[in-house]
DNA sequence: CTTACCTTGTGAATGATTTCACAAGCGCCC
DNA sequence: GGGCGCTTGTGAAATCATTCACAAGGTAAG
């Protein structure tokens, strides 16, 4: 296949969510500029980034909802659920495993992990937290194929390489550090920091 | 001034968590080419991004560290602090009102805002939970530059537009649900779902 | 002072992404 | 069936971002 961009993919990601929308309303079918409209870009940019992966729509009418919701849903690899783990149970590791958009959109919360004692064992939406020693018997055991690193920066590079060496190949860090991904492992960090930097510099250059 | 890229913007962001590392560490100057390694990008990117907004190293020497990190605080918009409100004491917006980085990065809090009358009066790292009728008034009192909206997808929008109207110009969206933003307000959404969505991508076409 | 060695800053070249523009397809109505 | 209005899918063009490559400037040592 011929390499997707990051931003088209985080665009799919952003239709779906619309189209889930445009569905509970009660519309059939959809244009790509209403799709566009909902979404902040172009009707050109929906028509293209859906070519990369076929052709979906109906020449004079537009985008069957439902049909289009399954085929992004397949194309973002959505048809299987993901099994997740959440690694540092602190309040925003704590928050994560108890907010239940995370079910809604198909991927598990299967373990909780810290290095605290006085963590292990609390009951986070029905999930015992685990000591931090536990973790790689559970990937083997429980299979999760992503991690979410919510732990202090000093800690998340070593973490990282060890999620890594058990097998795991995905990760979303909110670690306040970059991180160096191993090989062949998706690395995607939010940086509270970053974005609200980004903010800072826009509200200090409202021109740039 | 010429536009930013706001990938630009987010590697400036990046340089400066790595330089004020560096700083600890005890290091005087770092050249590009270490910049880069740090960050995950190429030496060129490095100098190219900071000669959008000057001269800042020495050639066949790099750059003083602690004179880089003040062109970049300065650049970023960073010299003065930047008053911070949260709008929604759930999980999510609790646990970024206790989050100490915060602070450390030049940003304060200096309200909480919920409509649910069993947070109202809670207390957060020191900052009372306010009733969502005391916004308005807050925002002429105390000017918060920045809005961190941490509220349902269904109520985000409205609380976009209130807050724009009473004079923000800057969002950072936690809600999953993307936002449009009035004239001349910069919002950035951080979208869960949309980045466990990119993982389900990456580790289904692992080629792309 | 001169040479050897580094590293910056930056036009030019390349590569990637977005936008344009239009032929082709579909539904609907007469 | 033919014409009209609408919308897709897609090459080509334009724009935007990154990488290359090197002259210019600086340090250090002899």
């Amino acid at each position: 296949m011929k390499h997707i961009a990051d931003s088209t993919v985080r665009r799919l990601s952003l239709y779906l969510r619309f189209l889930e929308e445009f569905e509970r309303q009660g519309h059939d079918t959809i244009s790509s500029g209403e799709l566009a409209r909902s979404g902040g870009t172009t009707s050109a940019q929906v028509r293209k980034d859906l070519s990369f992966f076929g052709s979906f729509g109906k020449r004079g009418l537009g985008y069957a909802v439902t049909d289009l919701i399954a085929s992004l849903r397949r194309i973002l690899g959505l048809e299987a659920r993901w099994p997740v783990i959440i690694i540092g149970a602190g309040k925003i590791g704590a928050a994560l495993a108890q907010y239940r958009g995370f079910g809604v959109h198909g991927f598990d919360v299967v373990g909780v992990y810290d290095t605290d004692p006085a963590r292990v064992g609390e009951r986070l939406a029905g999930i015992l937290v685990q000591p931090d020693a536990a973790l790689e018997g559970d990937i083997a055991r429980l299979q999760p194929r992503i991690a979410v690193l919510c732990i202090p920066g000093e800690a998340a590079q070593a973490q990282l390489d060890r999620v890594a060496k058990s097998g795991i190949r995905a990760v979303l860090n909110f670690a306040p550090t970059a991180l160096s991904a191993p090989d062949g492992v998706a690395v995607r960090t939010v940086n509270m920091a970053t974005e609200l930097e980004v903010l800072a510099f826009a509200l200090t250059n409202p021109e740039a």
